[in-house]
DNA sequence: GTTCATGCAAATCGTTTGCACAATG
DNA sequence: CATTGTGCAAACGATTTGCATGAAC
């Protein structure tokens, strides 16, 4: 895919790269409709995907768009498999440790944490021969 | 709230703890039409939600729904605020020895991994009074 | 018999897409 | 002029909700 210049997308990533606070698409909407009274919402998504897709930006994603529920109500983490979607629990302790790191170097207090690991799971290893 | 006794959420909760693929409400609701053939999503997701409430199940509920854009691309652990939404960049290193942790105690090629502390940020914090 | 749960359909909300027109290269 | 971007509105998919009926206590 080949892209052309857009004034809409330039403002887009600066406006992104000026601030901190993460926004969403609905905000940079806000933000740019006095700059471009005709601003559409789909201007503004297609945007944030081909900068996303550029490198330039990164989309916080949150995984999928579908909820998944867990009858595992102890503290664990995830893996979640690039390929197949699957969810496992995973065996490895769970480090509060780094809560105080947070703690320590911030003025937050911390509650818990999570982590998401993502790759290749075995089963999709040996269907695609992807992986080492 | 007081809840009374409904087969439907019981036998929600009962596939959801005799299964470790952390299913979608789609996938309850087509298990679970054959026993009640008149089911619907509505009940499905209003089961789920009350056993989250109860604390019996957990969502897995990747933040808020919509999507959050980010100009720093390089990788980073995030800050969530539970009261204000606020997402903050966190300046602590970014441990791969982690992934490392997973890929020997499972078969998985990790890629990359994300962290996310969820507490309550420092203006919150003022204004409520909570927090220590 | 009061409260909570159900099924159904319509509504909601964030995001995506089809289309005709405008801007870019 | 060939290609990509825009605005608009309609479509989408997951989830929620209003309402009349049914089950639980």
């Amino acid at each position: 895919m080949k892209y052309k210049r857009s004034l809409q997308r330039e403002r887009i990533l600066e406006l992104l790269k000026n601030t901190g606070i993460h926004p969403t698409a609905n905000w940079l909407y806000e933000r740019l409709k006095g700059e471009f009274p005709n601003l559409s919402m789909g201007t503004v998504y297609r945007n944030l995907n081909i900068l996303d897709e550029q490198g330039l930006i990164k989309k916080i994603d949150f995984g999928s768009t579908f909820d998944r529920f867990d009858a595992n109500i102890t503290p664990h983490y995830h893996f979640i498999c690039e390929i197949c979607g699957s969810i496992t629990d995973l065996d490895i302790p769970v480090d509060s440790g780094l809560e105080k790191i947070v703690e320590a170097k911030t003025k937050f207090k911390v509650n818990r944490h999570r982590i998401e690991f993502y790759g290749i799971c075995d089963k999709c290893r040996k269907k695609t021969g992807m992986g080492k």
